[in-house]
DNA sequence: CTGTTAGCGCATTCAG
DNA sequence: CTGAATGCGCTAACAG
């Protein structure tokens, strides 16, 4: 590898001089033009590129933003949802000169502790992770306080509220706007569909807020879902049809329905579709997620996350954290929140009654 | 932060000991087993975690494999394809204690030379990437001659033969299974739909010995679309399908479609949607990647890339290559290749006439 | 059985 | 205007 000494020399000068030059110090130590050019073109020639490691280890800083996540989230249901956190996170992190880590975990409970390693081994100055990996570590562990621990830490989605920043999505008022939706189209009665193991009961609330307000008759159908977590996603969405066929008689006389994800109305989909009814004419469909909805036909509506804001914010208070240790301070405890939105397209008509 | 001093001042001891009896080098240094116990406990009520970028800058390796991608892998049509890629490397990896860094490039044309940059700064040991990268890059570049640059490169699909190490589907037989399926169900005739700008035309050519060898006739039907790569996947299907419609007359009358992707096939399924035809009623329809078939209504049949299978043979190579520099000489120009396997699902029935 | 020393590549202080 | 010397944290010769 070429290093500042062979620049150096090729240069017919000191490594100082080539570290200054190079880092646009060259200046301000009112180094000669000539010296600065021989510097630049020897560094150009050469193709010199310094040394990560030991500039990071001079500086005591890497550059360098880690994304925790775990399997589950790379290779089963949360592809579209990491994809779409990168996709803002990435481009904003870039700009900063810092760049992305992401690290993902085979074992799935050790994540944080994984990305507690890589911060400790300075290999990351800020992390970000989702809350639910924080939630999973919890149950076994004592609970991480920003104060004795010093991480910078950024949360995305935590239901516990730990003293970190939390980025969160608002979806009340994009709840209010599919329920109002549905009602202009002429639904009296609407069906929140959710599975028993559901976390989110915010959801749920604004839901039945928003169905009083319209005038609407909220129903709330859970259902359970064995042997989840498939690896084809096709096997899911067959088991929550399944399941949803068992209890099809809660469902039948109600034609709108509010799925807790995308994922769960398609299962809602197909349990219907092996019935004979279908989708908008016999039901109205509403997702959550827009992860699975636009490749769906007819294309569903649905509720989107706002991912790449929620991405790019959690990149904003993780940059901040990275380069100032007051910061850190700062930002630990509060709240962003990023509003949902509903999303109109085809899986939705007017009440068939 | 703790470093080995600060482990060896509260074992009384100096540093060379702990970071011999850390390394696990402890018993043939024969330090006492006193001694030893002294700086386990040390280390761990400290909570001491050795500097990644001291280690790295000593050793002259980062353990650090790096998958390159661009945003459009990332936020667009293939987030599942990485996804997948991920879930056999990453887990390939941390086995051997390697761990993966991914780098993604907001701007498109940057991101082979970011790649290599990284490689330069030592920040990676070798280098995984997906061949239309390295197309791209040759576009508007002169080649990378692995000899003159010594950089360990794995490429995956990579068309353009160039003289790195090559990780590649076989869809041959794949192809023929799905052919084989279809006249199975009684069809005389399959049209293989692509677009004009694709590619791959190995697919087309075992699409029609496939054919051949079982006396169906092979319909090509190419497709112009315009203002593709949108953000939004519906639109994109939408725009499919409005192309589509216009050469319907090509469709109508052979009741078989292979297409060239799983988005070209839910295209073509909207389409047909519009027309009132139905799958696989109307007709019979299989995707290729098995990215979006596993949610589709109904199912579809698809060919599958064996996704993690090859992100596991590229990182095989890549550490390899990482390990040893001989490796280097020994893989460059290798070509590995993985079967892909057609899938039977929902979307194929038998031959309506 | 253990400690001293040196050096990985860089940025920076201090001295010309 | 420039360079020599120092140290970031770690490991590996080389001494004891």
């Amino acid at each position: 590898m070429v290093t500042l000494g062979d620049v150096a020399a090729a240069a017919g000068t000191s490594t100082t001089t080539v570290s200054r030059v190079l880092n646009g110090c060259g200046d301000s130590h009112r180094i000669s033009a000539r010296t600065q050019q021989a510097v630049t073109t020897a560094a150009e020639e050469l193709g010199y590129r310094p040394s990560y490691h030991a500039r990071a280890l001079k500086a005591g800083r890497s550059n360098t933003i880690g994304l925790m996540c775990n399997a589950d989230i790379l290779s089963g249901h949360g592809q579209g949802y990491f994809g779409g956190m990168i996709d803002g996170l990435n481009s904003l992190v870039r700009k900063q000169g810092y760049n992305l880590l992401l690290t993902s975990d085979d074992d799935r409970h050790m994540t944080l502790e994984q990305g507690v390693i890589f911060w400790k081994e300075q290999r990351v100055d800020a992390l970000i992770t989702f809350g639910y990996i924080i939630e999973r570590y919890m149950a076994t562990n004592t609970p991480l306080a920003p104060d004795t621990v010093g991480l910078p830490l950024v949360l995305i989605e935590s239901q516990w509220p730990l003293e970190y920043p939390i980025v969160s999505m608002n979806c009340a008022s994009a709840i209010n706007d599919a329920v109002g939706h549905l009602a202009d189209l002429g639904h009296q009665c609407i069906t929140y569909l959710l599975p028993t193991s559901s976390q989110a009961d915010d959801r749920r609330s604004f839901f039945e807020i928003a169905c009083k307000a319209r005038k609407v008759e909220a129903r709330i159908v859970t259902v359970d879902f064995p042997n989840d977590r498939q690896h084809d996603r096709w096997e899911t969405i067959a088991n929550r049809a399944k399941a949803i066929d068992q209890i099809w008689s809660q469902l039948a006389d109600c034609p709108a329905v509010m799925a807790y994800n995308d994922h769960m109305a398609l299962g809602f989909q197909l349990a219907a579709h092996n019935r004979g009814c279908h989708v908008p004419h016999d039901f109205s469909l509403i997702g959550f997620d827009d992860l699975y909805a636009q490749t769906a036909l007819p294309p569903m509506s649905t509720i989107s996350h706002g991912l790449q804001e929620m991405g790019q914010r959690a990149g904003t208070i993780a940059l901040e954290m990275a380069t100032s240790p007051d910061a850190v301070k700062t930002w630990n405890n509060r709240r962003e929140t990023v509003e949902a939105v509903f999303i109109p397209r085809g899986s939705t008509g007017p009440c068939p009654h």
